[in-house]
DNA sequence: GGCCAGGAGGACC
DNA sequence: GGTCCTCATGGC
């Protein structure tokens, strides 16, 4: 199917730093994994083609890009002095703040403290490929086992929720899967809980090459078994109320809470601070906090910043 | 080969 | 409450 829409740039998203997991599959083209789908989205200018019908890309992809939100106006809304975030903005006018899953997202940014971005989509692809918890092969776009249907329920906004139902069709994930190893259309899912625990558990996890992170990574599995409404109760959460559940636990301090707030509960408000957002503090603003990062918008300005000031480096 | 990376925990003051 | 040190590992 076809869409046309202003402010979306898949490159920019790619590489703004917000997912990991995208693989660029030819100029302007991207595949794509969600919620144990995937599409394939290729850009001509405002024009998008998406590999799905229009019936997924409703249920799935239009919240899944954030496409109801017009970015165009919050970009109207930056302070005509703000020199910095103006250029900024305009620079990586095409980045949206993508509905990514609270699960992936915890695990993700967990794993990328005092990490690089590269390492970081290594280490992702790692924990995906250990577990091989769900295919789903390139057009077809189909749950590949019972629970990815609930899975979609769970973690997508309550509109898709009543249409997910209807996905399910037939499963080939054990039949294909070897042969889709071989095949870069196709990635696996990340990985739900109870796919690490069946798998190889704590001990699987130091075997990824994660570093001292898998601790923290398994302390979050533990808690998460023990407390199957964690998600459920932070997504009823405000922004400040979801940052203080976060840090209490161990390995997610303010700058990952900040980006699981952001990414994975879709709170525009958070703004994570990093080192380039220290950077940016320091040399654009002459040491002094600029108001935006405590904007309404916070959060999608941040997007902005990161991006100009990491890709012009 | 040293510094850095979308940091956080813990000890110490 | 700040300030330092350490953590595992690879990218550059």
């Amino acid at each position: 199917m076809i869409i046309n829409i202003k402010n979306f740039n898949l490159e920019q998203i790619a590489d703004s730093g917000q997912c990991f997991r995208w693989r660029k599959l030819d100029e302007g083209k991207y595949l794509i994994p969600a919620y144990d789908h995937q599409v394939t989205v290729a850009q001509s200018g405002e024009k998008f083609e998406f590999s799905c019908t229009g019936e997924e890309y409703k249920k799935i992809w239009e919240h899944y890009f954030d496409m109801k939100i017009d970015y165009g106006r919050i970009i109207d809304a930056i302070d005509d002095n703000d020199t910095f975030l103006k250029e900024a903005a305009a620079y990586g006018s095409g980045i949206r703040i993508l509905n990514q899953e609270l699960w992936e997202m915890i695990i993700s940014y967990i794993i990328s403290q005092n990490n690089n971005i590269p390492r970081i989509k290594k280490g992702i692809e790692a924990v995906c490929d250990r577990y091989k918890a769900v295919v789903c092969k390139e057009t077809e776009c189909q749950p590949m086992r019972e629970n990815a249907d609930k899975s979609i329920k769970n973690n997508v906004s309550k509109n898709i929720k009543e249409e997910a139902g209807q996905s399910k069709k037939e499963l080939c994930a054990d039949k294909t899967t070897n042969d889709i190893k071989q095949n870069e259309n196709v990635i696996y899912g990340f990985p739900h809980l109870a796919d690490i625990e069946k798998n190889g558990g704590r001990e699987s996890l130091s075997e990824l090459g994660l570093g001292y992170r898998d601790e923290y990574i398994w302390l979050m599995c533990q808690y998460e078994h023990e407390n199957t409404d964690f998600f459920e109760r932070l997504r009823k959460c405000d922004y400040e109320h979801s940052m203080k559940m976060l840090m209490e636990h161990k390995g997610i301090g303010k700058k990952v809470a900040n980006c699981i707030s952001l990414f994975g509960l879709h709170h525009l408000d958070a703004c994570p601070i990093d080192v380039w957002m220290k950077k940016i503090i320091d040399e654009e603003y002459d040491g002094v906090k600029p108001a935006w990062m405590s904007d309404r918008y916070a959060g999608v300005y941040q997007q902005y910043a990161f991006f100009y000031k990491r890709d012009r480096k």
